[in-house]
This record gives C-alpha cells, sequence and structure tokens, in this order.
DNA sequence: GCAAACTGGTTTGCAATACAAACCAGTTTG
DNA sequence: CAAACTGGTTTGTATTGCAAACCAGTTTGC
C-alpha cells in the first residue's frame, strides 16, 4: 500500500512517549537509581504527578520501587527494569528514524 | 538548582508531539502538500481522526488546509505554514538532544 | 426518477489520563 | 502538645484522542 515508513509513529510506546515519564526514564537510564525526592527536585513535577507517573511505569513493568526506611522516615528508591531499559531503546531508536537522527 | 538538562521536555510542543499530528507534519514536511486523501491512506487514521488532527493544526497555525471544488467533489489540500515547519524543526532539536547523541 | 450507495469530509459521545489540590500517617520542632 | 514538616497517595477535574454516527452532495442501479 501506499503507507510510508513513519506510520509506525502510531504504535508508538504512549508509556514511554509522555514527556513528564520520558524525562524519568531519561534520567533513570544514566543514573541507574534514584529517590522519589532526587526525582522530585530534578524533575520539577509535583509529589502527586510524580507519584502517579512512577505507578504507571512500575505497572507497565518499567521500573521497580523499594520502599525501606532510612532510621524513621520512608524512601524510596526507583530503578529501571530491564524491560524498562529496552523500552527506552526501543523508543529511541523509533523516534530517531522520525526525526531524524 | 539541581535540574538537569533534559527538563526542557516538560514543556514539549504538544501539538507536535502527539503521534498522528507528528506523523501528519513529518510527511507533510516531505511532500510539501497534499490532500485530506492522501494523508488518510497515508497514516492509516480514521476519516474523523484525521479530520480533527488537521483542524488542530490548524488552529495551532501550523498547516493551512485549502477547500476547493475539482469538478463536483470536494477537495481539501494541506500545507505547512512557515509556522509549522518552524515548530517541527524546534521539536526535532529537542528531542534530538534527549533520545539522541 | 428515485432509492441505494459512494465521496469527502465534520460533529458527537465516550473513555483514558495528565495534572494539581487535598489528604494522610508518621516525625520533628518550638 | 500543637504546629509544621516528611514522604508520599488518593481524589477531582479538565483535556483530548478516538471512532461511530452523521451530513450534504453525487453517482449508480433498476
Amino acid at each position: 500500500m501506499m503507507n510510508n515508513s513513519y506510520q509506525g509513529l502510531l504504535e508508538i510506546d504512549r508509556i514511554i512517549h509522555e514527556p513528564a515519564r520520558l524525562l524519568l526514564v531519561t534520567i533513570l537510564s544514566v543514573v541507574q537509581e534514584a529517590d522519589f525526592l532526587y526525582l522530585l527536585t530534578a524533575t520539577g513535577l509535583t509529589k502527586g504527578n510524580l507519584s502517579s507517573h512512577l505507578t504507571r511505569l512500575e505497572q507497565a513493568g518499567y521500573l521497580v520501587q523499594e520502599k525501606s526506611f532510612v532510621g524513621k522516615t520512608p524512601r524510596t528508591v526507583c530503578r529501571l527494569t530491564p524491560a524498562g531499559q529496552a523500552a527506552l531503546a526501543s523508543y529511541r531508536q523509533q523516534m530517531g528514524a522520525v526525526i531524524g537522527e
């Protein structure tokens, strides 16, 4: 048919594509792991917003949140899963093909 | 502050960022102009979907739709405006900085 | 010649979701 | 011991992507 090579855009991974989450996974891909408060200041998101994006990424299997206590205060540290790293790599490849390197 | 260089993602142009519209403006950036039916088959979008994305891009000032008649049947041809081309170029640059290298 | 089907779209209704405000359990501070 | 702070989660709302339904006009079949 007369479709073109960009048409795969319509099936792009929306979990990654959302700017706030792309920001999160991009950060996590470079720092390996980060806690909630680090991500809060690094992204500038509100807490509620950050919380829901993290659970969305977790539900997608793209990251894990490990909850623990440091002294008496709670602490959540996040890390990409292999699936998350793969999803990001795939996303980069697809978008790279569209926007031209 | 401790924010990073990717944080601009949060202000990325959502008009362009939406996959269906990114597909449309990418196609239009290469073919210069295209009519509704061409875009319909090239994208695989439904008619309603295509129509609303085109008016969205038009409202943003990113494209113009010229309506005319060819014989007795209506014809809509679309073309990016300079603003639309600039928006796409800017989008490519920003996304390239995030996914690229 | 008139109903059915086709053309080239637009409008309507719905379901998903991004976002921030409000909330919450627990801890520290004055 | 109350107020404020920590580290978040839940709730409410407004937006919007999507396809189904619709629409004005044209062509086709009988």
